[in-house]
DNA sequence: AGCACGCCGACT
DNA sequence: GTCGGCGTGCTC
């Protein structure tokens, strides 16, 4: 019974679990609490509950508890209470210290959605616990104790008796009295005073008297945010839908409706509306007066996009990576009570604890950020999947470039299918050039911008339109590389190559803190003149400027975007033709629309697509296919042009071509052949270390552990690997990682909780899993 | 993950 | 003889 994840994961087993060892050994009518703990030890603990709890404390309650032989007291969670079972010997019990919260943080649904998480994702209840509930919440941010006074009705003393000292009260106090008896209510000191006009000496008399007492009250002291959010937003009507809107939206309300928990593959085009149709579906189920969710990426928490939501919906509440603990307690408070109609946010929002939850929205559904990156390593696609199906209401997956994982589901029939395949007001999809650079002179002098590019870009601007350029490197150039030796400079923690950052002359690792100063002479053999190679968005930025002298141009990329504003500033500007060619990274390539764009140059389409990533051909679809739907957005229409060394790439043809299902037919053939998800599941084990060798020696070991537990146990799990992670270096680390693969999850699961416990530990190494990565670096 | 216990080497 | 290194195992 160590570990009770295994058996709840595909058993419907209620929550209470099965008796410990120890239940059954004496019964005594003890009152026991269910505790998990934020350590990656998945195990309930069992507490007493002392008596004056025993009313109170239920599952879902943080508390705080002795824990360890130094009875160290630790913040932990309540997942259940209830009698002992028979033979408790009490002895080696502790008692729950204090409850932390005035209410429970989660229901009876969310226990087991987090439960389900640390089963699938190979992690503790606790440590999901612990990453749902936000920080601000867990300290009470935005809320103060203060000392309220109030009458004592309920003493056992004669009412004469009382009557008496009453009567007898000097002015001041008598005063005091009728203050609070009037006010029927707690009040500070402060309150006190000024109505009673007098000092606090006779509040204090009174207390003495124990006519009055003093108690601690929490008090909420929130920034209302969200009144100037709304300020200045008009209500604006919901608009005329299309056939193939009016489709979607009439299938998604009978699934609303028939209060089904199933998933639905909302595969639009880019520019074929789809926002609409889910403020449309979420209006129905606010008109029954549930909340509904709505999922999206981080960079695409734009002020335009929010106030799409706002200008539809009386409450939404916007949950983004900017908001400050009290916000966040805020928000949580309010969709708590019920108060929020929408919340819109980023991965995390999935745990928004709306109590009458009526619809789950994934936008972009093909976005990596879903996934986690620290445990709980989980994908909120995945854990919506979950809710949805446990609280019995429909979950969208929208995207023009669904995942292939999504879109098995759908041959498979497992989710249903709607498609959105034309744009609205009939606006044709982009033509999209693929232009070979190979045999281009100006590439061939390292120049970033072609021929071809150059002369559509000229005769867009000159029309009067704009240009969107996107470059998937930020920085000036992405390697400093040595004639004398032939390599190139590496970051001396990460061996990755430096990019050189000119505005500021500094040679920045992209995957560590560090930078310093370009060196003068190569740090390996000496040889003084590097070269700068390859183009960032800096670099093409001051390419632009000096090959379109006339018109104005923005770069977006982490680095000019670091203050808050920043993003909504820049398009802005370029919403206002004030800009002309808006150039950047990833964060220009989702989302925007802007009907003036009449040209979307990728500068590079190579860079992702050699990757040495399983995903690589699939990334590279989405990413041209998301860039071209910049564009065509208005009545001019528009032109893509996609600059490659590799013009008959399938995924890049594809992409080209708007064929969607022609590229996934593809792409699923390569990944069937290949046993490679969606037709299997990997886990990726990663170990860390000082010393190459050791972490080299020890992942080997684990690997042969894990080999030979699979053939044991008779489970159908290959183990590949280990190697040397693609960043074998990163940050003084050395890593190495190999991989679980089976054909179900449920066998890497099981063959890891085997064997977890049993584990060799070695010094200084550390190891981590990740299920389902999405990142193999 | 912590943290305490315990079993070995270098000190007053 | 003891202080403290770090490996080992447990945490209701």
């Amino acid at each position: 019974m160590s570990k009770p994840k295994q058996r709840s994961l595909f058993e419907e087993d209620e929550l209470p679990e099965n008796p410990m060892p120890w239940e059954r050994e004496s019964a005594q009518g003890l009152y026991l609490a269910q505790i998990v703990l934020n350590r990656p030890v998945d195990r309930v603990f069992h507490y007493l509950v002392p008596e004056s709890m025993r009313s109170v404390l239920r599952a879902g309650y943080r508390v705080r508890v002795p824990f360890g032989r130094g009875n160290q007291f630790v913040a932990a969670y309540c997942v259940g209470v209830g009698p002992a079972d028979e033979n408790q010997p009490s002895i080696r019990l502790k008692a729950v210290e204090a409850i932390l919260d005035n209410r429970p943080l989660f229901n009876a649904k969310m226990l087991k959605l987090t439960r389900w998480i640390a089963d699938r994702y190979l992690c503790s209840w606790g440590q999901v616990l612990e990453c749902v509930v936000p920080a601000g919440v867990k300290n009470q941010a935005g809320t103060r104790l203060v000392t309220v006074f109030e009458l004592i009705t309920a003493v056992p003393r004669a009412e004469n008796e009382v009557a008496e000292v009453i009567s007898k009260l000097p002015a001041k106090q008598r005063a005091v009295f009728d203050v609070l008896k009037s006010a029927n209510k707690p009040l500070t000191l402060d309150e006190l005073t000024q109505a009673a006009n007098c000092g606090s000496g006779p509040v204090q008399s009174l207390k003495k008297k124990s006519l009055i007492r003093s108690l601690q009250k929490r008090v909420s002291q929130f920034s209302n945010g969200d009144e100037a959010a709304y300020a200045g937003i008009k209500k604006e009507d919901d608009l005329q839908l299309n056939i193939d809107q009016r489709r979607a939206l009439d299938q998604l309300l009978s699934a609303i409706r028939g209060k089904e928990g199933s998933t639905f593959v909302l595969h639009g085009v880019t520019g074929s509306g789809k926002t609409e149709v889910y403020i449309q579906a979420i209006r129905e189920v606010v008109s029954y007066g549930q909340q509904a969710i709505v999922l999206v990426p981080e960079i695409s928490l734009t002020p335009q996009a929010i106030q799409r939501f706002r200008s539809r919906f009386d409450s939404v509440a916007v949950l983004h990576s900017h908001l400050s603990d009290s916000d966040r307690h805020y928000h949580w408070q309010n969709i708590a009570a019920g108060k929020v109609q929408v919340i819109v946010g980023a991965r995390s929002a999935v745990f928004a604890p709306a109590p009458h939850l009526g619809l789950i929205i994934i936008d972009e559904e093909h976005e990596t950020s879903f996934k986690q990156e620290t445990a709980p390593r989980y994908h909120a696609r995945e854990v919506a999947r979950k809710r949805s199906e446990l609280e019995g209401v429909p979950l969208i997956l929208g995207s023009a470039t669904p995942t292939l994982n999504s879109w098995l589901r759908v041959i498979e029939k497992k989710d249903t299918l709607i498609s959105m395949p034309n744009r609205v007001n009939n606006l044709a999809m982009p033509g999209v050039n693929i232009i070979d650079v190979r045999n281009d002179a100006r590439i061939r002098r390292n120049e970033s911008i072609g021929r071809v590019l150059h002369t559509g870009m000229q005769h867009a601007l000159e029309a009067g339109g704009q240009v969107i350029l996107f470059l998937n490197l930020r920085g000036y150039s992405p390697a400093l590389w040595c004639k004398g030796c032939g390599n190139s400079v590496t970051c001396p923690h990460c061996e990755i190559s430096l990019t050189w950052h000119r505005d500021k002359n500094l040679a920045v690792c992209h995957s560590c803190e560090f930078s310093s100063q370009p060196p003068k002479q190569c740090p390996r053999c000496g040889a003084p003149g590097l070269r700068f190679v390859g183009a960032g968005t800096q670099r093409l930025e001051e390419e632009v400027r000096a090959k379109f002298p006339g018109y104005s141009c923005k770069r977006m990329d982490s680095d000019t975007m670091r203050g808050v504003g920043s993003h909504a500033k820049v398009l802005n500007a370029f919403a206002a033709g004030d800009v002309d060619i808006l150039l950047g990274t990833q964060m220009i390539a989702k989302g925007l629309d802007f009907p003036n764009v009449t040209l979307v140059g990728v500068v590079d389409a190579d860079t992702m697509l050699h990757q040495p990533d399983l995903f690589a051909s699939e990334r590279t679809f989405q990413l041209i296919a998301q860039v071209a739907g910049r564009t065509g957005r208005g009545m001019q229409g528009g032109r893509v042009f996609v600059q490659t060394a590799s013009p008959a790439e399938p995924a890049i043809v594809k992409a080209a071509e708007h064929d969607f299902l022609g590229f996934s037919q593809l792409e699923l053939g390569h990944r069937k052949e290949m046993n490679a998800p969606p037709y299997s599941h990997f886990a990726r084990v990663i170990l860390r270390g000082p010393q190459e060798e050791r972490v080299q020696d020890f992942a080997r070991q684990l690997a042969q552990i894990l080999s030979d537990a699979a053939s044991e146990k008779q489970l159908d799990v290959q183990i590949l690997g280990p190697a040397p992670a693609p960043i074998i270096r990163l940050k003084k680390y050395f890593r190495y990682h190999f991989q679980l693969a089976a054909a179900n999850v449920e066998a890497i699961l099981q063959l890891w909780n085997e064997i977890t416990d049993k584990l060799p530990r070695e010094k200084a190494i550390e190891y981590i899993i990740d299920v389902d990565p999405v990142n193999m670096r």
